[in-house]
Formats: structure tokens, C-alpha cells, sequence
DNA sequence: GTGAAAGCGCTAACAG
DNA sequence: CTGTTAGCGCTTTCAC
């Protein structure tokens, strides 16, 4: 017998007893074909346990119903929220999903993306890219399918999905600001990114609205991971006059910020407020939970995914830049600030 | 001018005056070019933006350089740990990895271990499979190289990593012994999963040793899941006579018992000792910080990679399983219980 | 309805 | 060293 690994249409053919095109037909659900010769096929399928070889069929269809992801990272739930929505919506027709890790490598990325959008898959879904700019152009120049995921084009007009990032972020210093604290300490995200310039942005929106003025120093640029939140709290407790309350632009920060603050023996909410972004489950974990500012993340997943089906159905369509509203969830990290509530 | 999707290595071998054999021979880095003919076909490519089409050079390549995982789900810090390792060994060796996601469900898996086999990739990592024994068999038959990660097997011998689940619970249960508990609740995880079963055995194995008796009421099932945690503290805590710790079979579980135990206004580690199982980031995080079991999480994707691709210079090799050792991690979640240490 | 034939873009012998 | 020639397994015309 013929390993089961080699069985081809042809194999499928000789054993039903017609040619390969009508098995090819019966695979793709061609209407023309007998009900009765139909059923035969799909019973020497069954027995010979003959599956589809996707190269071959994607050489010759030319389409691969397979839908590309580039994620920077994984085990963030961050990340994972997001491919929930979409495995959701892709589910729905059928196609499946490939995921990459970048793990941030810019080089990696554009590299990806040239192999991925030469025949392994129909459409891309690119989450945070560092630097689309090196590929967007050649993307859309050639009429390939693609949405980005939570970025902020510097310009561009291209399919993108993100979130109210400035909004989210004034709503919460906002927030603060109306709970009493004057002097808030904001450490950022990668500045490169769109996102993390938007919350920056809204943070100083507030204040200027607030007539707060802006202290330089009680900005820290970070990268998004966790020591970061540890450094720059700990170098804004450092100030001479430091802040009652940090606001750090994702939550895994804020959980480095959190670990600091307790490090020195200050207590949170009563000394230092904490604020994050993003609403991850881990969230709500911590003690105190920590309020945040809530990213719909599996329906930024969903909606991105539609948006790419859209343009795979017509590609004529013109997608531009959705934005999902954020949302703040206050929880027990954050309370006036001591000096006024004493 | 054609457009860049279309870029075949004919034109690359038009442009460049050579037979598109000796492109594909440049491609493949083939020595048996003159180095003067390659840096010309090299120049071509560049010029016209070529890009191999890796599912033509897969169907007549026979390999496709592109290595499958499964994995039941992303966004637990545990899966994103071992896809680092894996990523690691992988480029190395210039493989890529396709990432898909099960969300536990069966039929998926077996349906994506089908396609993956059928030609899409050259091996198959498969972490933390439901119902492996579906197509295991398959596989085994047509040797087609795979391995297992973090599974035990029901009996079954074939390529799989895993930790010393066993050894791991056994020394944690043993732990809060020496602590003086007495009563110690166990939250299991999916029971179905052979290092769920081994965690409660090691458990168990302990008690015995120290000759304390087993009350099957302090055993909860679980399901790997925050909120069974969360569940399983309460129906401990509800016992007539409640353990004074509990042991978590995995860190996610861990953080729901302390959600729970706080929410009875009960103190950890003063009434209550909570130990965990995995390591993951978030348990150094979370306040108390968590004492846990380590898993080498990322040494594990290491392992099966390195495994995997031993298996596919050498497919006669025979690999079976290989158990990393786990620590136990001792952090602020523990302490003797109250009325030993009052 | 079904068979036959022409590729999809590339690798891998085989000649020279 | 390089050109030539078969396919890889399948989709898609085009006939009948």
C-alpha cells in the first residue's frame, strides 16, 4: 500500500474510477458533478484518507486561504486578546490563520512580509509594526491585501485599526487631576509607535486643559515592558518634588510601576495612584486591581479582520483608519492624593 | 514593467542572460556558479524585487523550511515562554515557524495536524495536544517528525518534552509540610492532561510520606483556568474544616485562589499559604509575590526544537521523552500556618 | 457531467 | 560551470 502521505488525486481518480478533474471538482464543490459520482469520490477519499496538498492547490488556484499575522511578540495577553477576535471572525469563512513573531526585529519584519505576501497567504494582519514604512508602500503598490493592527500611520492613509489612544488618555489624566493630583508622572511607550505618541499627547492635553503645567521631568520614556515601569518609577519617586500618581502607558509598565512604589515601602493607592492602559486580564489580578484604560482588544481583532475580508472580496475598496473607543476602568490603584485627602 | 508580484526567476533569468536553472542554483546557494555569473543574477533580483515563491519551491522541493506549531491557545505567558526557545533554535537553522491556535478544540487539532502534514511544513511541534492519540498514530506510520511538548503520554512512546511534573508538586506539597500545614487544598488542572495528573500524584505522594491522611474534599477539579481557582479557594475555604494553604496546579489558578481568599478578608500568607505551578512572569508580579513551581518553559521549546530537528536530519533516530527538571521558587505567598505560628 | 491538456513557479537530475 | 528537461499536485480552461 502507498503511504498514506503520497495518496494525490490521481491515486483518488484510479480508485473511484474517473479522471483527476472531476476529483478536483469535488474537492472545490464544483457544482457539475453527479451526485452519484460525487458520493464515490468522496468515499475513495475517506478510505485512502487522501488530504488536499495546500502547496499544490495554491500554486495552481492561486489563492491560498490562508491569512497571514504578524504579531511583535506573544505570550503578552495583549496579543492574545486580539488573535481571539480574529480566529473568531476567520473561523466564520473558513480560512485559516498563520501567526510570525517578529520579536520586534525590524529586519525580520519586512522580511517576513515579502515571503508572506508572495503566495503563502492571501491577506496580512500586521499588529504594531515598527517600521511599515519599509514595506507599505511595495504592499499597496502591488494591490496586496493588508490591515494594520493598533498603529498610527505617520501619514499614510492605509486599512488600519487602533483605538481612541489620545481620548483614552486624556480621560484618564482627566481623572486624576479631578481626584486632587497636580504633579502626575507619565512613563511612555515606544515613542516610534503611534500609539504610545497618542497617549503622551492625551496625558498633556489634560494637564494644559487643567492649567497644570507640564514638567518635563515628570516624563519617562520607556519601551512598553515591565522593568521600564520599575526604572521610571523609581527615577520619577527620585525627584526632588516627585508625583502622586504615575500614569504608565500599558499596564505591564504599571505593574512594574506598582513594584517599585511598594519597594520603598509607599503604600498604593494611599501614597502613589497608579494608572494603566490597555485593561489586560492580569489586571484586575493584582492587588490593588489597577485602574486602567480598557483597549477593546478582541474587537480591534474583529474588526480588522473584517476589514481585510472586505478588501480580499473587493479589492477596489477603499479602507482607511477605524478607531475603537477606549474606555477607563477605575479600580483600587487610584485615590486623591495624600496631602489633600489628609 | 511587470508588476513585483509577478517576478518569476524567468525574468530574473532574462534579465540577467542565464537559464533560469542557474538562478535557482543562486537561490539555493549552490557552488557550482561562477561567483562573476551570481553576483550578476544577485543584481537582477534585487533590481526587479524577486522573491521566491515558496509554495512552488516547496511542491517541488519536497521541504518546505517552515516548521508547524499547535498550541491550545496565546495570550498565557506560559505558550509565549516556550515559543521563545523554539524561535531561538529555529533561526539558527533558518526555519521558519506557522503558529496556529487551537482554542482547545479536538477537531481543530486534528484537522490542522492533517493539513500541516500534507506538504505545509516539515515537522510539527504540538504543545499541551488534547487528543493526541487522534493522529499520533498517523503521523508515527507515515513518520512524519513531530514532537510533543509538555505532554505525557497515555503510554505511548514518542518524541515528547516535559517537566518533572511529578517531582515539581512533590517538592511543593512537601514544602508547606515542613511549614506545618496539615490541611492542604489541591486545585488539579484539566484532568485528561498527563501533567495535571501528575501534579496531583506528586501531591498525593507527598502526603503520604508524611503520613497525612488524603481528604478527598480537599482536592477541587479544575481546568487550568483563573476562575476555577477562584471557585476552588471558595469550596475549600466553605469546608467545615478548611486547609490552611492551597496549592494551585498552575500560576493563572494561583491568582484566582488569591482573588478569592482576599475577597473573604482572609490574609495571605497569614491565614492562608498559596503556592502555584509554572513560574510565569505575572507570579513575581502580583502581590504577595507567588511562591511557585518553576517549569524551564523556555528550555522546554529548546529541547522539542532541537529534538524536531534532529529527527528530521535523521528520521531513523529514535527520540523518546525527555523530563527537564522544576524548582520550586519560594516567595512571599507561604508562611506557616497561623495556629502552629501563633 | 466528465475527460484531457495546459500550466502555476520552482527544484533536481542529467547532459554537456 | 551552465543549459535542458522532467515533474511536484493541483486548478482551470476547453472540448466532448
Amino acid at each position: 500500500m502507498k503511504s498514506a502521505a503520497k495518496i494525490t488525486i490521481l491515486d483518488v481518480a484510479n480508485a473511484s474510477g474517473v479522471s483527476f478533474g472531476t476529483v478536483s471538482r469535488v474537492i472545490n464543490n464544483d457544482i457539475h458533478v453527479k451526485p452519484e459520482t460525487r458520493q464515490r469520490v468522496l468515499d475513495a477519499m475517506r478510505r485512502l484518507g487522501f488530504v488536499a496538498n495546500r502547496q499544490a492547490q495554491s500554486l495552481a488556484g492561486g489563492k491560498t486561504n490562508l491569512i497571514g499575522l504578524l504579531v511583535p511578540d506573544l505570550g503578552t495577553g495583549y496579543i492574545g486578546e486580539i488573535i481571539r477576535g480574529i480566529d473568531a471572525e476567520l473561523g466564520l469563512m473558513g480560512l485559516d490563520l498563520i501567526t510570525y513573531t517578529t520579536h520586534r526585529t525590524a529586519s525580520k519584519e519586512a522580511n517576513y512580509v515579502a515571503n508572506l505576501a508572495r503566495g503563502m497567504v492571501d491577506g496580512l494582519l500586521l499588529v504594531l509594526p515598527r517600521h511599515p514604512a519599509d514595506y507599505i508602500e511595495t504592499l499597496t503598490q502591488r494591490g496586496f491585501p493588508f490591515v494594520l493592527i493598533d498603529h498610527q500611520g505617520t501619514g499614510e492613509n492605509c486599512p488600519a485599526v487602533g483605538a481612541t489612544n489620545w481620548q483614552g488618555a486624556y480621560t484618564a489624566t482627566e481623572y486624576l487631576i479631578k481626584l486632587g493630583h497636580q504633579r502626575i508622572g507619565f512613563i511612555t511607550g515606544w515613542m516610534d509607535l503611534g500609539c504610545a505618541q497618542d497617549r503622551l499627547k492625551g496625558y498633556r492635553s489634560a494637564l494644559r486643559t487643567y492649567h497644570i503645567p507640564e514638567a518635563p521631568d515628570l516624563v519617562y520614556e520607556g519601551t512598553f515592558s515591565q522593568p521600564d515601569g520599575y526604572a521610571g518609577a523609581s527615577a520619577l519617586l527620585d525627584l526632588p518634588n516627585p508625583p502622586t500618581a504615575i500614569f504608565a502607558s500599558n499596564d505591564v509598565m504599571a505593574m512594574g510601576v506598582m513594584d517599585a512604589v511598594r519597594n520603598r515601602g509607599l503604600r498604593i493607592p494611599d501614597d502613589i495612584s497608579v494608572v494603566g492602559f490597555d485593561n489586560i486580564a492580569q489586571s484586575a489580578m493584582v492587588y490593588p486591581p489597577l485602574t486602567t484604560v480598557q483597549q477593546p482588544l478582541e474587537q480591534m481583532g474583529r474588526v480588522a479582520t473584517q476589514m481585510l475580508l472586505g478588501i480580499l472580496k473587493d479589492p477596489e475598496k477603499e479602507a482607511g483608519r477605524i478607531e475603537l473607543p477606549t474606555e477607563l476602568i477605575v479600580r483600587g490603584s487610584t485615590a486623591p492624593p495624600k496631602d489633600r485627602a489628609g
